[in-house]
DNA sequence: ATCCTATATGTAGAGAAACTACATGTAGTC
DNA sequence: GACTACATGTAGTTTCTCTACATATAGGAT
């Protein structure tokens, strides 16, 4: 992801993958175009960081992959939540959650 | 940082270390144990991380160091934020606010 | 006196993740 | 026929944090 500093990335693609895909069924370009759509343009992702993000997904078994054609008739691979991947995307919103919170306080409190 | 799934952390420690260090000087032993009260031990920075991270900062010119004493009576490097540091503190607070706001978008809106 | 714990700083090596930069190919438009 | 947007992928680099270790002192307990 670009706009913003590369550091503050890690560790958070994967739960915005997951939650993209918790709302529907999506191919790769298209996870990336609606990360730039949500986040109005600050979050967006390189294509050499999504892919491998979509395989290591796809090996810890947290989503599923079939090829398929989209809108625009072009072929694609489109990536589905598994049922583990489901309880994931629960378990990495908590994660969020609790972290922010706590950088929050830090920003606050120092 | 441990309690905290790693991946997350990447990045932040840079903000957190220098905001709190813009509330006061600090050693490191000391800038840990605050990360670890004002976060309510969701954030525990290890030494391999943290003192890198220190002299990461220096060299970047954002904090100063001066050897001192503790009120325990130790020997400890005591860290200023520097005139560049104090700057940087808004910048990562701004970029902060704007990545963790885009990251919550996501979240609510996947 | 000696041991232990908390305080305090530091480095080497490993591992993980994201980036840049490249390679490949197609559908539709000008 | 050229160009743009769509679509997937990998190799190599960089950067960060972690684990694990090394060093040392103050103060309290035994």
């Amino acid at each position: 992801m670009n706009l913003i500093k590369t550091d503050l990335l890690q560790g958070t693609l994967d739960l915005i993958i997951l939650r993209i895909l918790s709302s529907g069924d999506r191919h790769g370009y298209s996870i990336a175009k609606r990360i730039e759509l949500i986040s109005k343009d600050v979050l967006s992702v390189q294509q050499g960081s999504l892919y491998p993000a979509l395989h290591r997904l796809e090996e810890r078994g947290l989503i599923k992959s079939k090829w398929g054609v989209t809108e625009t008739k072009r072929r694609a691979k489109f990536y589905k939540l598994t049922t583990s991947g489901k309880k994931q995307v629960e378990k990495e919103k908590a994660y969020w959650k609790q972290f922010s919170g706590a950088i929050n306080q830090i920003v606050q409190y120092g």
